[in-house]
DNA sequence: TAATATGATTCTAT
DNA sequence: ATAGAATCATATTA
């Protein structure tokens, strides 16, 4: 980027340019596009035709410049031992002294070389992706999003598409909602506070900067770097903040949204219809979808609310059928109750008495009594009829629906 | 308050 | 996808 220069950075300048004629005062030293000095004048160029500059005059030239650098250089370092208004009057001073531009324009060019041309390879910011993740993430949660409502409904369907909600989840609902509500206002607020702390700071930063470039050398680059510094702490602050709201919005979510720990007993009315369906269908716990459907909306809960009380009961059921013997004879007798009662329609004591009956095949259960006509539907190996391949005949006589419809 | 019941979730196998 | 099994976390009961 930098043309050649000078070998020597200060000194050689001031001093192979001894003349110092076509540098001083020219207000185009800042940006110079022949950056080397002028070639040497030819020995007879010396004389009384220069450019009315205004400076020295004749054989004293070259050492009044050269003095002149030196002194500058000297108030330069020696400008902090001095009383304050001292210092006042000599910055005042150098600052109008008519080789600033250059010493300033060369000084900042050295700069640019030195040290800070170094840190200029890492100006890239590759967008880190767990910053977009933590973006992503807050919009979808409803908190960085446009506005509340939208963001935060989508985020509680989403968290219940899989369980369900007890009709009562209105009230949760609208708690987590508030809840996210504040966590978002609290996050907005941060995020403007350190938004316009990040504003403030840089523009004082810039101003500070401007002001010193009089003062010391500092370019407009090495100003735009420096903005750029500013940016990524501020960023990396915000990228914490994003990150604490997060994990509140998690935290919030797993208080409110985990359906476990809100678990609600179903209705004394539901499980007597599931366990209906459940004893009568004995050899074949497996309601279809259809089924399940009728069901949830006798129980007044979800699908899947449906299959994870048959999920639960076959396992319970089947582990320990001792446990439910009272319960399957409690359900058989209602069942068998139910059709005597209704006995104009064909509704043959169902599969639960006959169908799978088949006495060998006690789980380690000991024989509660002659009762013990009930409880069968396990196999000896533990699983039900062979759900794959259900054999045309071990289908249960009559129709699935028939117990349970209003 | 400990023990048990129960609805939900997670993991694995099919 | 679905079922089984294990497990979690809460609700209920003794």
């Amino acid at each position: 980027m930098l043309q050649q220069q000078p070998q020597q950075p200060l000194t050689a300048n001031g001093a192979s340019n001894g003349r110092g004629l076509p540098l001083s005062g020219h207000p185009g030293m800042a940006h110079r596009a022949p950056p080397l000095p002028p070639p040497p004048p030819p020995p007879h160029h010396r004389p009384a035709d220069e450019p009315p500059a205004g400076l020295e005059n004749g054989a004293e030239n070259g050492h009044e410049v050269r003095r002149d650098i030196g002194d500058i250089l000297h108030q330069i370092m020696t400008i902090t031992d001095q009383s304050l208004d001292e210092a006042q009057a000599k910055k005042h001073a150098l600052n109008c002294h008519r080789m600033k531009p250059a010493l300033f324009s060369v000084l900042c060019e050295i700069k640019e070389k030195t040290g800070l041309s170094m840190r200029n390879n890492q100006e890239e910011e590759p967008q880190d992706p767990q910053l977009v993740r933590l973006d992503n993430m807050l919009l979808a949660e409803g908190v960085a999003g446009p506005e509340k409502g939208g963001g935060a409904a989508a985020a509680v369907s989403a968290a219940t598409s899989s369980g369900g909600m007890s009709p009562d989840s209105s009230l949760e609902h609208s708690d987590y909602k508030s809840k996210l509500g504040q966590i978002r206002g609290i996050y907005h607020t941060e995020l403007e506070k350190y938004e316009q702390a990040c504003t403030e700071f840089t523009t004082h930063v810039m101003n500070l900067l401007r002001e010193q470039s009089r003062t010391r050398p500092v370019t407009p680059r090495e100003i735009e770097r420096m903005v750029g510094i500013i940016h990524r702490k501020f960023s990396s602050i915000q990228t914490q903040l994003k990150q604490s709201t997060c994990e509140a919005v998690m935290i919030l979510r797993s208080r409110f949204l985990d359906a476990r720990r809100k678990r609600r007993n179903f209705s004394k009315q539901a499980t007597e219809v599931l366990n209906e369906y459940f004893y009568s269908h004995l050899s074949n716990p497996y309601p279809s979808e259809e089924a399940k459907e009728e069901l949830a909306k006798q129980c007044g809960i979800t699908v899947s609310q449906v299959s994870n009380w048959f999920g639960n009961k076959r396992i319970r059921y089947k582990k320990n059928i001792g446990k439910f013997q009272e319960e399957a004879n409690l359900y058989a007798m209602k069942n068998a109750l139910g059709a005597r009662q209704g006995d104009d329609s064909p509704h043959t004591p169902n599969s639960t008495g006959s169908g799978s009956f088949s006495a060998d095949l006690f789980l380690g259960v000991p024989p509660v009594n002659g009762e013990a006509a009930y409880q069968m539907g396990v196999q000896a190996n533990g699983s039900w009829q062979a759900r794959s391949s259900p054999p045309p005949g071990t289908s249960p006589p009559h129709s699935d629906q028939s117990d349970n419809s209003d």
